[in-house]
DNA sequence: ACCTCTATGGTGGTATACTCTCATTTATTA
DNA sequence: TAATAAATGAGAGTATACCACCATAGAGGT
C-alpha cells in the first residue's frame, strides 16, 4: 500500500518534475503547493503521511512548516528537499522530527528509496549528506576543536563586528575579545596578518551559520 | 510547426519536469542529456532548432557549450536556463549568439513565450532578469559609479589583500591604494568603521567578480 | 586656455587588529 | 588533592586600516 503524499516547491519546473514522476511511481498524492503556506494547509486539511517540502519557499521555510507540524502534534512526517547542501539542517532533523532530507540533484530513484524508509518509520538521508555531515569537513572539525565561546565570537566576527562592539555586545573586555580572537587565530591555523580572521569567517561563514 | 528543441539540465528532477512540459505543449523534442558534453553532442547530432541548456552543468556549462556553437558555426539557437540570476550573462548573450535566458523559478508559460519569440528569430529574456539588468542593482550602480582602477582594487580587496600586498601586487604606493580605498568607501557610503569595506567587498563579491 | 576627472603619492594622526607576557577564577578531571 | 582546561582580563607594543589635508600630472571636454 503506497503512502498518501503532498509535495511543495516554489519552482514550478520542479514542482511539476516531482509531481509526474511520484504518479508513475503509482504514490497517493493528494495535492501539491508552491509555498510554505499553502503546504500546511494541505498538510492539515488531507493529513498525509508523507509531506516532501522545498527548503526554501516564499511565506514559510520548509523548516519553519515543519516547525509548526511538531507543535501542532500532525503526525505527517516530512521529508525535506533541497538543492543546497546546508548542514545545521542534520542537528535540527531529530529536533523536529524530520524523516529525510534529499538533494534535488540525486538521481529519482534515491526519492523512491527515501519514502519506502520512510513508510516503514524510518529515517532516510542522502548517502552523500551523510557522509558529508558524520565525518565533517576539515574546516568543521576545526570549528568542533574551538571552545563555545570562540564559536560564539566567530559568528558574530563573521558578521562584520569590531572587538569593541563584540565587548560590547558580550559584556566583556576588549581585552577577553582580543584573546579569544588570538586564541581562535592560532587554532585555525591562521596566517598572522591582520583580518585574516574576517577573511576566513566570512567566506566560511557557511560552515558554522 | 513547432521547433526541434533538446533540453540539458544535471538535476534529474528540472529535467523531467521540463522534458513533461515541453511533451506536453507538443513540441518536437529531440532528446535530453544530463550535462554539457552530452548536450554538445545531441546538438551535433540532430541540429536542432533551438538547445535550451543549464548554465550550471557538468563536463561542460551552458555557456561554454554556447560558446563551442558559435565557433562550429552551429545554427542552433541557444537558450539558457538557471536558478540564479547572475548578471555577466547579458553581456555575454550578444557575444555568443544567445537567443534566450530564463529564470527556473518563473512561470511555466514564460517557456513557451520564450520559445515562441526565438522561433521568430526574437531574443526573449525573462522580464524580472531584464528589469533587473538594465537597470541594474543599486549595488551595481554604485560599482559602475567607481573608477576602472577602483574596482580593480575593489576585487583584490575581496580576496583578502592587505595594502601592502596591493601596493606590491600593482606597483604603487602605499599612499595610492589608501587614497583608493578611501574614495571607495565613501562612493559607496559606508561606515566609517575599521574594515567596513573589507565585509562590504566580501558580502558582495558576487557583483563584481 | 580652462576645468574636471582620474591616478598618483606624501605628512601626520587615530582607531582597530593582533601578539606576547602575565595573572585570577571556576569547573572538571585524574 | 593536584592538575588541566576555559574564561576572564591587564600592560605594552607592532601592524594595518582609515582619515584629513595637500600636491602633481595627464586625459578629455567646454
Amino acid at each position: 500500500m503506497k503512502p498518501s503524499i503532498i509535495i511543495a516547491d516554489d519552482h514550478p519546473l520542479l514542482l511539476r518534475g516531482l509531481w509526474d514522476f511520484l504518479l508513475e511511481k503509482e504514490y497517493n498524492l493528494l495535492g501539491k503547493a508552491s509555498d510554505g503556506k499553502e503546504a500546511l494547509t494541505l498538510i492539515e486539511k488531507h493529513a498525509p503521511d508523507i509531506a516532501l517540502l522545498d527548503i526554501q519557499m516564499p511565506e514559510l521555510s520548509g523548516i519553519e512548516v515543519a516547525q509548526i507540524c511538531k507543535q501542532k502534534k500532525i503526525p505527517t512526517r516530512i521529508v525535506l528537499i533541497t538543492l543546497h547542501k546546508g548542514k545545521e539542517l542534520f542537528e535540527e532533523a531529530s529536533k523536529l522530527n524530520l524523516y529525510g532530507y534529499l538533494l534535488k540533484d540525486y538521481a529519482l530513484e534515491e526519492i523512491v528509496t527515501c519514502l519506502e524508509h520512510v513508510q516503514n518509520n524510518k529515517q532516510y538521508f542522502s548517502p552523500k549528506l551523510n557522509a558529508h555531515l558524520s565525518e565533517g569537513t576539515p574546516i568543521q572539525k576545526q570549528i568542533q576543536e574551538l571552545t563555545p565561546s570562540e564559536r560564539k565570537i566567530l559568528k558574530r566576527i563573521s558578521t562584520g563586528m569590531t572587538n569593541q562592539e563584540l565587548a560590547d555586545a558580550l559584556f566583556l573586555s576588549i581585552r577577553t575579545i582580543e584573546k579569544h580572537r588570538s586564541n581562535i587565530i592560532q587554532k585555525l591555523g591562521l596566517d598572522a596578518k591582520t583580518n585574516s580572521l574576517l577573511v576566513w569567517a566570512q567566506q566560511h561563514k557557511d560552515e558554522f551559520l
